[in-house]
DNA sequence: ATCCTCCCCTAC
DNA sequence: TAAGGTAGGGGAGGAT
């Protein structure tokens, strides 16, 4: 590398030699004072750009420095991107036309500028600003600091609901257009499948269908090729709205939550738009789109009619851009209960010709017709009016209806037939029909890899057909590749899937989310891990893999977002963690993602969006139902889980340190200790490479309990359950160690990685706390067990296993030397739950002295 | 090779 | 003001 680098400066200083030689007087100057460095692929090619800034009085720059002043690129990987966020990435355009004009145009037309979290939410159209421009320099600086926005008016500074608010997630979700479309969705495919399981296979639609048919005296000439149909409601919510609204029908229309004509809302201190909209900024095709203005409303459409599409309008815009485009714009209200319902009638009409649907979304299914249209002798299209009317007249509401030989030819043909129409892709027009298919239509072909296409000069289905195959691959990865070089030439071999079952479940906000300190994100993330747990039991699932998703402001950004309460422009963060065994409880959830947000460097006031997912999904059955609540609350009262003999006594040398808290009685100076680090665990932890097994510590489980049967497991006598349990794995795929002394187990020092979230003791001082704790009270109080209990519970799940097993010791000393019932009784009561908690989190048990001895 | 984790992308 | 969710496919790159 050092190298590589070093030979690229020689490069440079020839070229910089040359520069200033031969060309000072030959070219013009146009670039005087620009250093450029190429990045990746362009066209024009890194050298041709390299003539040109030597031609015309630049400086081509083989290598990026901090002399650079301008970097040059058609596409970034998102990567790159992220690093050169702050500096100036503009299209090769910008020079070609520079020069092509005789003067330097202004770089900031021709940014290239994409922000993934932005581009999320856009739906592959829309927010990308064309020309006004901002200096992407100077001014966010000033903006950051607006966080110090006047105190003054107290009633102004009155927020509007935000995630700190107790009613913050109810209210948000019961307006989130998206989170109902994707609970419809889900409720839909449901919805299908349980239907399938309830069907007698009767389809009083095809009857029916049969009869009209026979009135209109066709015989359709059946064939065995198979016959895909999808169909799609037209601008949805819009038709939805429209139902009691036939007054508003031809008329340009959008659904959204703001008013549109409302009076413009007064500017947000301290809020930098232009700054977020640079984010937006697209490709050259995208920059039609109109600039907005400071006031202009960031409310997105979720649905526009027929005749707002005419004017450039789509779904998904912020209807700020979408009035410059149409000010005749009208908006209606969102209607959720109507969606459903017309969603519900949609569903049921399909499902009386035929129940082999694959759900897509409320307003859009896939249909496998070849049984239908064979049974009752119609043809694709004559099905689809029967089916079209129906629908029509039973929801106020028209679909559009595509036929073809797979899912793709299906959808494509919907495209065609949109709005209000059917269209049937024969197989011998397949072929023709393609050719102009831009590629962007293609389904899995969004703004991204439209972009990456454009730059290889591919708009086409056809343009796309003159690479073979390997090419394809190599450029977008195996899969990908495979299937963009099928679905130009109108193949697709994907199945259609009806019986249909989750691999995640999870929730997530990126909207409101403001947080001033580390009490209010805790607070939130344990509603948020309510909302997961009673995800996971509506559809009786629990999982093993709990990962939490943190959008985080990005560093250049200013503290307030142009969309009021949004999350303007962050850096995403992915973290998982998985356990032994698969749980929907929300306290456990909620210990898990605290744990991993205790890890990351993230200050509270920085969250933008917060999320969590859960995966590795099993099912909740009944049987699984009694484990976890045995797991989580446990049953029995005071009584030990381990089933150890002979825990040999570690012995901890003391020297003392001096500890200064004060507040409850479990917070004074105290003793500390010094301890060796070794954690028995019963059972193997997991393949950790500690793999030799310090001690095959007394007796064990029969094995290969991996798969073991709940039901059976829950109908055990109590105390076999119990040793059943003990042995319980943690990763059923790992070869079986015993007894495996699991030290350090995670990360060896994970002390405290910390950061601002975290805001425990190192385990010495918990433990100094602990003897003087027990040392001095004659009764322990509930609220300092509980605190201690929570303690050791949130080291387990930070897998901070050393530090834990050194405190729970030093407790069972201390109390075993107090010979007192009550403190006997608090520490069976810690016990228990640190047990639970292991059994989850590793799927053993510490091993640990049974009874107390008194005498030590 | 195959798996896992952490992303990114796409769709509605 | 504004309500920027959610599930699934897949790739890169490291561990096994
Ligand atoms: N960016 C988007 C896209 C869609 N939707 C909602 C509103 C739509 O009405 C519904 C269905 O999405 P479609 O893609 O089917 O779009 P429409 O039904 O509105 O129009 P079309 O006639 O093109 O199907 O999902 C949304 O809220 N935001
Ligand atoms: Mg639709
Ligand atoms: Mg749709």
């Amino acid at each position: 590398m050092a190298a590589k680098k070093a030979k690229l400066q020689e490069q440079f200083s020839e070229d910089a030699a040359k520069e200033g030689g031969s060309h000072s007087n030959a070219g013009s100057s146009i670039f005087q004072g620009v250093a450029i460095f190429v990045n990746g692929y362009t066209v024009p090619s890194a050298d041709s750009l390299r003539r040109m800034m030597m031609l015309h009085g630049g400086v081509y720059h083989h290598y990026q420095t901090d002399k650079t002043t301008h970097i040059i690129a058609s596409n970034l990987p998102n990567c790159k991107m992220k690093q050169l966020r702050t500096l100036k990435v503009v299209k090769p355009s910008w020079i070609v036309d520079s020069v092509r004009e005789g003067r330097l145009l202004d770089y900031r037309h021709y940014l290239l500028y994409t922000s993934k979290a932005q581009a999320r939410l856009n739906f592959g159209v829309g927010e990308v600003e064309s020309s006004e421009l901002v200096q992407v320099t100077k001014t966010s600086g000033e903006n950051s600091n607006a966080a110090s926005v006047s105190t003054t008016d107290v009633a102004e500074r009155k927020q509007s609901l935000n995630a700190t608010e107790p009613d913050f997630l109810s209210e948000f979700y019961s307006h989130s257009r998206l989170h109902h479309i994707s609970t419809m969705g889900a409720l839909f495919k449901q919805y299908v499948t349980q239907l399938r399981e309830q069907s007698d296979g009767r389809f009083p639609g095809q009857e029916r269908l049969q009869e009209w048919g026979r009135r209109s005296n066709s015989s359709y000439n059946v064939s065995s090729e198979k016959v895909i149909m999808h169909i799609d409601m037209d601008c949805f919510f819009v038709s939805v709205g429209l139902r009691d609204r036939p007054h508003l029908r031809g008329l340009p229309l959008a659904v959204t939550h703001a008013k549109g004509n409302a009076t413009p809302a007064q500017q947000r201190k301290g809020v930098d738009r232009a700054f977020e909209m640079n984010y937006y900024r697209q490709k050259a095709e995208l920059d039609t789109v109109p600039t907005m203005d400071e006031t202009d409303s960031l409310s997105e459409i979720a649905s526009c009619s027929y005749e707002a599409r005419k004017c450039g309008v789509k779904n998904g815009m912020f209807l700020g851009t979408a009035l410059k485009l149409c000010p005749n714009l009208k908006t209606i209200p969102y209607d959720f209960e109507g969606y459903k319902q017309v969603s519900h009638c949609l569903y049921n009409t399909v499902a009386a010709f035929t129940l082999d649907i694959e759900a897509v979304s409320c307003d859009e299914m896939f249909v496998d017709c070849t049984d239908v249209l064979q049974r009752s002798c119609t043809s694709p299209m004559q099905f689809a009016s029967f089916l079209r009317h129906e629908i029509e007249d039973k929801t106020g509401c028209t679909a559009s209806a595509g036929f073809g030989s797979n899912r793709l030819q299906a959808r494509l043909a919907t495209k065609k037939a949109k709005p209000n129409g059917q269209f049937h892709l024969e197989p011998s027009s397949v072929s023709v029909f393609m050719r102009d298919i831009v590629v962007e239509d293609l389904p899995g072909v969004g703004r991204n890899l439209a972009s990456r296409l454009h730059t290889m000069g591919v708009r086409t289905c056809s343009d796309l057909q003159h690479f073979i195959q390997s090419q394809l691959q190599k450029e977008f990865g195996a899969k990908t590749g495979n299937a963009l070089y099928g679905h130009c030439r109108g193949e697709d071999n994907q199945a259609l899937n009806f019986g249909h079952q989750r691999k995640s479940v999870s929730a997530e906000v990126n909207y409101g989310i403001r947080f001033t300190n580390q009490e209010e994100a805790v607070v939130f993330i344990k509603q948020l891990a309510g909302e997961v747990s009673s995800r996971l039991r509506k559809v009786k699932l629990k999982g093993r893999c709990i990962t939490l998703k943190l959008m985080v402001r990005a560093k250049e950004a200013p503290i307030e977002t142009a969309k009021f309460l949004g999350h303007g422009v962050c850096d995403q963060v992915t973290r998982s963690s998985t356990l032994a065994t698969a749980v929907a409880d929300q306290d456990i959830i909620a210990r898990e993602v605290l744990s991993i947000l205790r890890q990351l460097p993230v200050r509270p006031s920085d969250l933008r969006g917060i999320g969590i997912q859960v995966t590795r999904l099993e099912s909740d059955s009944m049987g699984n139902k009694f484990l976890d609540s045995f797991l989580i609350r446990g049953t029995r009262g005071g009584q030990e889980v381990g089933s150890s003999t002979a825990a040999q006594e570690e012995s901890y040398p003391q020297s003392t340190v001096q500890a200064t808290n004060e507040g409850s009685s479990l917070q004074s100076r105290a003793t500390a200790h010094q301890a060796e680090s070794s954690t028995v665990v019963q059972q193997e932890g997991c393949t950790s490479e500690t793999g030799h097994a310090a001690k095959p510590q007394s007796q064990l489980m029969p094995h290969e309990l991996c798969d073991l049967d709940e039901e059976v497991l829950a109908a055990l006598p109590e105390d076999i359950r119990q040793e059943v349990l003990q042995t319980y794995r943690p990763n059923s795929s790992s070869q079986v160690q015993r007894d495996v002394v699991v030290t350090n187990l995670k990360s060896p020092t994970t002390e405290q990685v910390d950061t601002s979230l975290c805001s425990s003791m190192t385990a010495d001082e918990v433990r100094a706390l602990v003897k003087e704790w027990v040392s001095c009270e004659d009764m322990p109080q509930s609220c300092d067990v509980r605190m201690l209990a929570d303690y050791l519970e949130r080291q387990i799940a930070s897998r901070n296993i050393d530090d834990m097993y050194i405190v729970v010791k030093c407790l069972y000393r201390y109390v075993n030397k107090k010979n007192s019932s009550v403190w006997q009784d608090a520490y069976q009561t810690i016990i228990k739950k640190v047990q639970d908690t292991m059994l989850v989190v590793y799927g053993a048990t510490l091993k640990l002295q049974d009874s107390f001895k008194h005498d030590v």
